[in-house]
DNA sequence: TTGCAGGGGTCAA
DNA sequence: TTGACCCCTGCA
């Protein structure tokens, strides 16, 4: 039988897409539904559809079996490996911050959570689109700005649009991207666009720099402020050692840890000596675990 | 039915 | 440090 081996994991060949088995730490729905990433649709059988990286893909898991559809080996090996970022050791992460019955709590409850490696453009131009803003809200958009200026992918007999590369945006201007609804955030996607495309931002040079460089950087962005820049960050660029605070983990952070009310930049630094080059992957299970519970909601 | 607060921030004053 | 900001929902 063909199969290919990357790490402990095993990928075999089934129709229409590959069966990955020994998967430790995979649970699609607290990967895809944890916040980090807005294009994905859920399905009947609990499987998730996700446009990344100009495809479609169908991901579903069980147990230690992840199952993805409409790929092959090829891409699995060049993209979506790394996309899952299935090469890195959770177990590992999870010992490290279960330094207390909290964070204890938190991982069980947000156990298979892994942060995905989202491409940086995509990634700034949602995220600015974020800002005071709902997830609803958020992902509608993106997909409007998507329809507008991506390319059509079918799949399942459902039509899919690619985030738009900067060449695809060659043509737009704020009256048009206004009708993706994204309301005053428009002017700061239109910048943005203009500052790739002319090289004044740089986002694989950004990606290199280091977490305080490539944030002061980021923040050059209209629209990019501090917990922005730090979603692209974690979410785009593997710096794991920021800690997007936002008000669900201002009032998270505030609650189980300071038992106080803190300002944002306190909760920065308490998150950095506490869980110091760990604090992203600590963010994503403390925050699925304050939305899910709505712990601080009072 | 209508009106109004407020949301996974940022910016400018 | 504070209010405005698009758009939409939830709730009087």
């Amino acid at each position: 039988m063909d199969y290919l081996k990357l790490s402990n994991i095993v990928a075999e060949e089934i129709e229409d897409g590959i069966l990955l088995k020994n998967v430790s730490d995979f649970n699609a729905k607290h990967i895809f539904e944890c916040g980090q990433c807005f294009r994905w649709d859920k399905e009947e059988d609990d499987s998730y559809t996700v446009i990344a990286f100009g495809k479609v893909i169908n991901v579903k898991s069980n147990g230690n079996e992840v199952r993805i559809l409409n790929t092959d080996f090829k891409d699995f090996k060049e993209i979506w490996f790394e996309y899952l970022d299935l090469g890195r050791d959770y177990s590992r992460i999870k010992e490290v911050l279960s330094t207390d019955d909290t964070m204890k709590s938190a991982i069980k409850y947000g156990e298979g959570i892994r942060i995905l490696k989202q491409d940086p453009w995509e990634t700034l131009i949602s995220f600015i689109i974020s800002a005071n803003n709902r997830i609803p809200m958020i992902a509608r958009s993106i997909s409007l700005f998507s329809q507008m200026y991506g390319q059509t992918i079918n799949y399942n007999d459902k039509v899919y649009y690619t985030f738009p590369t900067i060449k695809d945006l060659s043509e737009a201007d704020l009256s048009d991207i206004k009708s993706c609804k994204a309301g005053f955030r428009c002017k700061y996607i239109i910048k943005a666009i203009e500052m790739v495309r002319k090289g004044e931002i740089n986002l694989e040079k950004i990606k290199s720099m280091k977490t305080i460089e490539a944030e002061k950087e980021l923040k050059k962005i209209p629209g990019v402020g501090i917990k922005v820049a730090n979603c692209i960050l974690l979410f785009s660029m593997q710096k794991y050692d920021t800690y997007p605070v936002d008000v669900w983990m201002k009032r998270i952070t505030e609650e189980l840890f300071l038992k106080r009310k803190s300002k944002t930049g306190e909760i920065s630094d308490f998150a950095q000596k506490r869980f110091g080059d760990f604090s992203g992957f600590a963010q994503e299970y403390l925050f699925y675990y304050a939305r899910e519970l709505k712990i601080g909601k009072s």
